[in-house]
RNA sequence: GCCGGGGUCGCCUAGUCCGGUAGGGCGCCGGCCUGCUAAGCCGGUGGGGAUACCCCCGCGCGGGUUCAAAUCCCGCCCCCGGCGCCA
């Protein structure tokens, strides 16, 4: 029963406690944790006692004398009165252990980065020239070269248009304000040539990683509440997850969550590790926590589609996979030829699932900024402890929880954002990545090369 | 949604009517035996707590009846078949 958190809880505390303020988060929960834990341990083992003991006068009855048997029934009434208050003792203090167990967020990897907010992320590399608009120079700078990593740029004496606008007003190709209507705000229409961008773009990665050789998956789009939980932590709950009235069911906001449920409950031989697949879905998120940020454009939408990779993998594996879902990711952007940054995000920004993220951020030329387009994680077994998926090691003797990971490769309408502003040129014409060509030659009304400015 | 059949230790299966420690086969692991292999024999093969014995829980899930539930009762989930509805 190795699950990391629970067997460093009884064995060496300390990391927990220093995970958890990483994370600048309250490390009493773990003293909390262990006195429920060793108290649960002690009742558990006096509730067998009783339980043995009844067990034991219960099998005498079927075999004595009628006399017998009615001082035995009443002397195992007498247990059972005893036994039951004892076992709704135990109950309540599993139920409360329990619940601290699972809001214990995943052990952070030592390799992350100690910080409160995204300012403390750490730049790893970055591929491309960014555009960079005079006066976002110094901005460009400060979270390029200034934070220890070099990106080439080129510094242009125009300012492009923002995607939204370009969207909207530009292009005329979505329509946000109508969709608000009869929606609510950040839901989209989109027409033709965005269309068929978002098509192409999915199809793009999906072509890239079945090559790969992931498995392509197209996984329900809604989730029971106990498989959602165990995938994500509570405040992704609230915030992100949006539940249909009448039914014990949640919409997916990610593939990740359908993925993961796929082998719950599984032991998977260590043979078959890792498994890699590649999901496309649509995703659904409430935005709960957003506020008014990024309220215009599609940039920050209640749906979208996304194609994702997840892996199952062996623990000694992890590590290495994480490396190679980010490298597939890195090279999906690189070959649309936006600009980008990855960082290795800090440990106050780490969701609950995952012991280490590195997100990669492409250079928006109009807003003056990095932002996330892929999000990367390593989830260790905290996903898998919940689920119940386990490895099988040589032929069954060893049984235990595997890794799972995930990792964003194309999510259609932010990228969609990033082309709009970084193949934009100063004429308003959108100059579409080579990369979509092909898959956008096999529709006979899509655009092939540039996407224009809508006629006015 | 309705009617009927079903869900037992990785797989197959007995036990359910009639309540009394869940049995067998296959596979797998370990051991014995043996030139080698096969066969044969012995033990193990779900979760948890103790770890020197050992104990508890587990027959789709959750309740109930009972000293005692795979077995009886109630609710739910899933699978198969039929009917209905349907892109």
């Amino acid at each position: 029963m190795p699950w990391s958190i629970l067997e460093y809880l009884r064995k060496d505390p300390e990391v927990l406690r220093n995970s958890l303020r990483k994370r600048f988060m309250d490390e009493s929960l773990v003293d909390n944790a262990i006195k429920y834990d060793v108290e649960w341990r002690k009742v558990l083992t006096e509730v067998n006692n009783l339980r043995h003991k009844h067990n034991q006068i219960s099998q005498q009855i079927a075999k004595v004398s009628d006399e017998e048997r009615r001082v035995l029934i009443s002397e195992a009434k007498e247990l059972l009165k005893t036994i039951e208050v004892l076992e709704k003792k135990l109950d309540e203090i599993e139920r409360v252990r329990d619940d601290l167990l699972t809001s214990m967020p995943n052990i952070v990897h030592p390799s992350v980065p100690v910080g409160s907010d995204d300012s403390y992320n750490i730049p790893i590399r970055a591929w491309g020239r960014a555009k960079v608009y005079s006066e976002f120079l110094d901005e460009f700078l400060r979270n390029t070269a200034g934070k220890g990593v070099n990106m080439d740029y080129e510094v242009i004496d125009w300012r492009p248009i923002g995607h939204a606008d370009m969207l909207e007003y530009v292009l005329k190709l979505g329509d946000t304000l109508k969709a608000a209507e009869v929606s609510s705000s950040r839901f989209y229409y989109l027409f033709d040539d965005i269309v068929w961008l978002d098509i192409a773009l999915l199809t793009y990665a999906i072509d890239y990683l079945t090559s790969k050789g992931f498995k392509l998956v197209l996984p329900p789009y809604m989730l029971r509440q106990q498989y959602m939980a165990g995938v994500v932590d509570l405040a992704t709950f609230k915030d992100a997850i949006y539940k249909v009235e009448g039914d014990d069911l949640y919409l997916i906001a990610t593939a990740e969550h359908s993925l993961a449920a796929l082998h719950a409950g599984d032991e998977i031989p260590e043979e078959d590790l890792p498994l890699l697949y590649v999901g496309v879905s649509p995703c659904f998120r409430r935005e709960a926590g957003a506020g008014s940020r990024d309220i215009k454009g599609i940039f920050r939408v209640h749906q979208f589609h996304k194609v994702e990779q997840f892996a199952y993998t062996m623990p000694e594996q992890s590590w290495d996979v994480f490396e190679s879902l980010i490298s597939n990711a890195e090279e999906l952007y690189r070959n649309l030829e936006l600009p980008y940054r990855l960082v290795n995000v800090v440990s106050g920004e780490l969701g609950s699932p995952a012991a280490k993220k590195y997100d990669l951020e492409v250079w928006y030329p109009a807003q003056g900024r990095f932002r996330e387009l892929v999000s990367c994680s390593n989830c260790t077994d905290w996903q898998a402890y919940r689920l119940k998926i386990r490895y099988l090691r040589r032929k069954g003797t060893v049984r235990d929880y595997l890794h799972t990971l995930n990792s964003t490769a194309i999510a259609s309408t932010r990228t969609i954002t990033a082309v709009l502003e970084n193949h934009q040129k100063p004429d308003g014409v959108v100059e579409i990545p080579k990369a979509l060509r092909k898959y956008l030659e096999v529709y006979s009304k899509a655009p092939k090369d540039y996407i224009h400015p809508a006629k006015r």
